[in-house]
DNA sequence: AGCACGCCGACT
DNA sequence: GTCGGCGTGCTC
């Protein structure tokens, strides 16, 4: 028998299986989606991790073969339908298949780790066991493990004595907590207890204790519980008495706290009908497409939670997806009330243990529903009842680096292997999505109405072009700040929004607010200091950067921005006695920074939050009136088609931040672009108007979802090199397409040199093409002989650049 | 990544 | 003449 195995070797690109004989004493052991270790190049020593990816009964190999050194696990860690996921994901995203197996792993089963086991029950007697292990109760095994007692471990986990457990050796730290044991006995106690003086009441107090109960032990905190009075002095001198012994003790990863239950609410007609239409499919084991839309407050995350209650009632389980999960802490949080203990929440917060330990809980079946960020379309959840994608059109369900898989499209994939339906929510659904749902490709539900009597907020578009503006600080109109000035009075809160961006990234009027663009493209140039030049994204074009404006003659022409810190400092001057709290990259790094931000905020012990994207997604604070928006334009000017839909999902987004509860909120749009329809639609919360009008000029420009994109890039270390590579796939591709498909470039990318590579591409716009796929499939393949060239492909790129 | 193979400069 | 420089290529 051999396997054929898929080995990690680093920096090199390599996506085929490697051949290894299976030693006849495994043969009954391996499967495919096991881990391995075999040995690997001329290296003796060093063992490499890979996956069997298939068993055959011979090799097409001509040379000898290896043996496989040793099997990793018991059990494979991705099942059927994960290795074929894997598969067509390679093929889809023009990836490797080491890369898609990993992403679908928990990092704890990369990592280096080490392997225990823990006893559930005690071990027979004749256990055999006994006799191959030193000590069968102590979890430990030795380093390798020989069939024999691989084949007895098997047995017994599946005779359910015994699960078999990996801890991370890096990454995960053990957490260790102080804890005080009694050390003296009761009489020794009052002995010393009548060497005190009257006056030393914690040491007395202590010592009563001590005397009560002789066993006592715990932290510091549960010392305190018992006396109410006693102080982590009183303790460390007890130690130095010798009445308590101090010691570190391990403590477990804190289990997560559950918030209390919740009874579903009763379903508005409109959400009744969403949910009956995504139920119905559920019994029709169908894998139908929904495309829920609803503004902010419309109550779609009732749905989801029906829908989700559906699935479980009929014994399957339910996967829910959502963007950067640590936003969205009250979305979790109304999942586990509704299904306490039976949710799995997977998250970048996670350490690598606690992340494996939700992993395994969901794998073994104990977890029936998944909450989680990008990753956790991989969860290896059976049975899959529903699937859902809130926020549906959120960049970050694409992945930036290999595998640049999207999670829709997995999503999308797993519903037809499961026989499920989908549910893709969203206020402002990606015009991608919507597009498909006008084809009846998917089936649109729309939720139009505020369940709750909470008011739409009134939203006012000021022109900052002539604006009353506060003295030097052009930031900021008169209006906003009286607006602002207003809250303080009446101790509401307020929410500023300073749109990041394309931040500096291209030129504008200050006086008219016309942005310099390309004129083959409609795109706005961005701005390149290095080579002082306005350069395309898209087409290559480049100018010089004009000294006036084209338009009004105004030399007041620079590049637009500014930074959090600059303008809340600003604000700070302006307004002195206001509480601000800056949220941005800069004070959200550190690990939870981010939550303990937004907890001051609805502490109310601030007044302000000024941030920025970050602000805008998920967070709901009853005492926020007002919303601010700085500078509405910069998204708006981003070299990207995408431009005004990115603006309108923020801008839409975050009016829906002021007035969710009963007061009257009010939203302030900062702009030097007062008739772009994006901006004014977004005042209205107009979502289908807007659609409309983006769809039209996106017809009109060709981009998709009229066509798709593939951007084909390669880089080398030589320029001459590069561009020569990308001229010749070029014309590999060039000759396959129809004519109805538009190919841009071959142009040098927008910074063309990254760490002495040079990097050159071109843009692939279709609409059906038989042979571009296994073309660029071909071309992936034929580069790996080619060294010192790098490929990149990337479907539906999010930028182009 | 390792590690070997391979084809050009300063040394016993 | 050889020791070794690290560029290039392979690893079942």
């Amino acid at each position: 028998m051999i396997a054929q195995v898929i080995i990690d070797i680093p920096a090199q690109q390599t996506n085929r299986t490697f051949d290894y004989a299976v030693p006849p004493e495994l043969e009954t052991l391996v499967a495919p989606g096991m881990r391995v270790l075999v040995p690997f190049g001329r290296g003796k020593k060093h063992q490499r991790q890979g996956f069997i990816w298939r068993l055959a009964n011979q090799s097409s190999f001509k040379g000898q073969l290896k043996p496989l050194a040793e099997i990793l696990d018991l059990a494979p860690v991705l099942n059927g339908e994960m290795l074929a996921l894997a598969g067509w994901l390679a093929q889809d995203t023009f990836s490797f298949l080491i890369s898609c197996l990993q992403t679908m792993l928990p990092n704890a089963l990369r990592a280096s780790y080490q392997r225990r086991f823990h006893l559930l029950t005690p071990l027979p007697a004749d256990s055999p066991l006994t006799a191959l292990l030193d000590d069968p109760t102590n979890g430990h095994l030795p380093d390798e493990l020989s069939p024999l007692l691989l084949r007895t471990l098997r047995n017994a986990e599946q005779a359910g004595q015994l699960t078999i457990a990996y801890q991370v050796a890096q990454r995960t730290k053990v957490k260790h907590v102080t804890v005080f044991t009694v050390k003296i006995s009761p009489a020794a106690a009052q002995a010393a207890q009548s060497e005190l003086r009257a006056n030393a009441h914690q040491q007395i107090a202590l010592l009563n204790l001590i005397q009560a109960q002789p066993g006592f032990s715990g932290a510091s905190a549960a010392w305190q519980a018992q006396l109410p009075e006693l102080t982590g002095a009183t303790l460390t001198t007890a130690v130095k008495k010798g009445w308590l012994q101090r010691s570190e003790q391990e403590q477990y990863r804190r289990p997560n706290q559950l918030p209390q239950p919740k009874a579903a609410l009763p379903l508005t007609n409109e959400q009744q009908t969403a949910y009956q239409a995504v139920a119905a499919a559920m019994a029709d084991r169908r894998d139908q497409v929904f495309l829920l839309e609803g503004i902010t407050g419309s109550g779609k995350t009732e749905v989801y939670l029906a829908a989700m209650a559906d699935a479980l009632r009929q014994g399957k389980t339910a996967l829910m997806l959502v963007p950067e999960i640590a936003l969205t802490p009250q979305m979790v949080q109304r999942v586990q009330e509704r299904f306490q203990k039976d949710v799995a929440v997977l998250h970048s917060g996670l350490s690598a243990g606690e992340r494996f330990d939700e992993w395994r809980r969901i794998e073994r079946g104990e977890a029936r529903v998944v909450v989680g960020a990008r990753s956790a379309a991989f969860a290896p959840l059976q049975n899959i009842g529903v699937m859902i994608i809130d926020e549906e059109h959120e960049s970050s369900y694409k992945q930036d680096d290999m595998p640049r898989y999207h999670a829709r499209d997995v999503i999308l994939h797993r519903a037809v292997t499961h026989q499920c339906p989908v549910i893709l929510g969203s206020a402002t659904p990606s015009l991608e999505s919507r597009a498909r749902a006008q084809k009846k490709v998917y089936q649109l539900l729309r939720l139009t109405k505020r369940p709750q009597t909470a008011h739409l907020p009134t939203v006012q578009v000021l022109d900052m072009r002539d604006a009353d503006k506060v003295a030097g600080k052009p930031s900021f109109s008169t209006v906003l700040i009286t607006a602002l000035q207003q809250r303080l009075d009446r101790h509401e809160q307020s929410i500023l929004l300073l749109n990041r961006r394309g931040y500096a990234n291209f030129v504008m009027c200050r006086d008219c607010g016309n942005v310099i663009k390309c004129p083959n493209c409609d795109i706005s140039l961005t701005l390149h200091r290095d080579i002082q030049a306005l350069k395309c994204h898209y087409c290559g074009h480049q100018e010089p950067i004009p000294q006036a404006c084209p338009v009004c003659q105004s030399r007041h022409i620079r590049d637009f921005g500014a930074g959090t810190q600059r303008i809340e400092l600003e604000l700070q001057e302006i307004l002195p006695t206001a509480r601000i709290l800056r949220m941005d990259v800069d004070t959200t790094a550190r690990k939870g920074g981010h939550q303990r931000l937004i907890d001051k905020f609805g502490r109310q012990e601030a007044d302000i939050l000024l941030g920025t994207q970050m602000i805008a997604k998920g967070l709901d604070f009853p005492n926020v009136t007002l919303v601010g928006v700085i500078n509405a334009d910069t998204s708006l000017s981003l070299p990207d088609f995408r431009a005004s839909e990115k603006t309108f999902q923020l801008l839409t987004q975050v009016s829906g931040r002021a007035g969710r509860a009963d007061k009257q909120g009010q939203v302030l749009i900062q702009t030097y672009n007062p008739d772009n329809y994006a901006i004014q639609l977004a005042s209205h919360q107009d979502y289908e108007a807007f659609y409309q009008r983006e769809m039209h000029l996106r017809h009109a420009g060709g981009y998709p979802p009229y066509y798709y994109t593939i951007l084909v890039s390669v880089n080398h270390r030589q320029e001459d090199l590069a561009a020569q590579k990308i001229y010749q796939l070029f014309r590999q591709v060039q000759p396959v397409l129809s004519p109805t498909a538009v190919l841009l470039g071959p142009t040098p990318r927008m910074i063309a040199r990254i760490n002495n590579q040079y990097y050159y591409q071109f843009i692939i716009k279709y609409k059906h093409e038989e042979k571009l796929f296994t073309t660029l499939q071909r071309l992936v393949l034929e580069m790996q002989q080619e060294s010192g060239f790098q490929l990149r492909i990337d479907r539906e790129p999010l930028q182009i650049s």
